[in-house]
DNA sequence: CAGCTAGTTCCATTATTTGGAACGCAATTT
DNA sequence: AAATTGCGTTCCAAATAATGGAACTAGCTG
């Protein structure tokens, strides 16, 4: 190390010993494929003996498993972590009444999720009855561009902020709808922060559509939002529409209880 | 190899650098009051420099989160890995049609738990219609010693592995029927390794009971659980006695399953 | 405003990580 | 069979990154 600046092909942070470990996680999270030893020296840019021992460590810690074929697997001591960290989160306690009040207004399922570099975390759901995979959004990580919520907390971002997560996203379009460059995004922004309302016109997912409302700590260092989302074929543009001043309320409900319960420098 | 896992008494891994983050991480998990700076240095044997850029760097890492009061609060980078982790786990994909057939066979809900040290780790979980939380479950950890999935996986383990983990166990009386010594314990283990079915009798929550089955591993490093949870209100203890051959076929199937997609040596 | 307590920063010492190279083992190939 | 290649694993001197005692600062509190 020490040379050859660091420049690499693929991921690294590389902040300091726990960040390196953390980049194998994260290397192993994102593959949409196994990935077995050789595969992860080709992501990581770390020497196979660093990388043999990184491995090692992540599953003597239970962070890693390793596969019948090689091949590794996210621990389950993650998911009680993280089951833990759900239920002592302060944010999705403080929202979750309100949430349920606009579950019960609608009748459709609201969604809470935070901003995370360039992705929105979904960190609660409430919803009607459903017969398929239960916390099937929870944890889930989904691009900011497209998504009502991701939108929502986009425009309550200060400008040197927005730009600089703005340029460093990746577009994709996922639907006919998908804002797919930044220039729509910018004014799709724009316009939200003058109506204070955020709208998913299928951009996502064909067929599903949401109004979504910012919610953002007093210095906007930590942005979040509100969706109610609905299918398009049985609820239209207009309805959902008319759907938007309960969630902008419901948004300023929360930020208010969390100036309450957090005092003012929340 | 690889294993040596399991200890876990109180804090203090100490294995590696990795080994003193994860706990301190550990230590905020574990806490069920919020926790600063200076409880967290009673909690975790580290001197306060150390402990100090230990959280700087877990923060840094987004895996901690400070609160406005100073507190610690696991951070939400744990819930997207928990999501990945969740969704590419291979075991819980096997299960899961035979968890749904097992749920549509008795209408009753039903729980996939692995055991972990000496608890269980829920996995997945389908039901019926449920206002609840969802997830309630998922990622949950609780005692072995009291849970029908947690008696069937321990009944899956080598007599050795049985009694390391009986030995680190705290029992804790959390109903009147509660198993609550090791020697009811093993007795227990016995009987159920005799019939194949394990039964949680309201052990773990009042006007609860289940049927579960062990499902494990060729080499039964890995152990788990399937099980029926009723109100006992509603299902009888008879009528729960009624679909142990369904769940004890279900744990089969997922063994056969296993070993037909993973390889003889799973 | 003095006296605490809780949190944060410094830096010489020390222990841990690093990473190049070699080893062992299968599966392929010759 | 012998040779080759691909993959995972182990070693160890060199170098970097973690350690921890002590000093410093900010916020309360009496």
């Amino acid at each position: 190390m020490t040379k050859s600046g660091g420049e690499n092909a693929t991921r690294t942070n590389a902040t300091g010993t726990l960040g390196k470990a953390i980049d194998v996680l994260e290397a192993v999270a994102a593959s949409p494929t196994p990935l077995r030893f050789t595969d992860l020296l080709g992501l990581v840019d770390q020497p196979r003996g660093t990388l043999h021992r990184q491995v090692s460590n992540l599953i003597e810690e239970e962070l890693l498993t390793v596969r019948a074929d090689h091949s590794y697997e996210l621990g389950i001591k993650l998911l009680k972590l993280a089951s833990l960290a759900w239920s002592a989160n302060q944010f999705r306690a403080i929202a979750e009444p309100h949430l349920r009040h606009l579950h019960e207004a609608t009748g459709e399922t609201v969604h809470l999720g935070v901003l995370q570099g360039v992705e929105v975390i979904y960190l609660d759901k409430v919803e009607g009855r459903q017969a398929v995979r239960m916390h099937s959004q929870i944890g889930n990580a989904s691009p900011v561009y497209c998504t009502g919520v991701g939108k929502a907390a986009l425009s309550a971002l200060p400008d040197a902020e927005l730009e600089k997560r703005i340029a460093t996203m990746i577009f994709h379009r996922h639907t006919e709808s998908t804002l797919a460059d930044r220039a729509a995004l910018r004014a799709e922004i724009d316009e939200i922060r003058r109506t204070g309302i955020a709208f998913d016109r299928q951009e996502h997912e064909p067929g599903i559509h949401c109004v979504a409302a910012p919610i953002h700590s007093r210095d906007r260092s930590f942005v979040a939002g509100v969706s109610v989302t609905a299918p398009s074929y049985r609820i239209g543009l207009a309805r959902l529409a008319e759907w938007a001043p309960l969630v902008t309320q419901a948004g300023h409900a929360v930020m208010e209880d969390m100036a309450a319960r957090l005092g003012p420098k929340a």
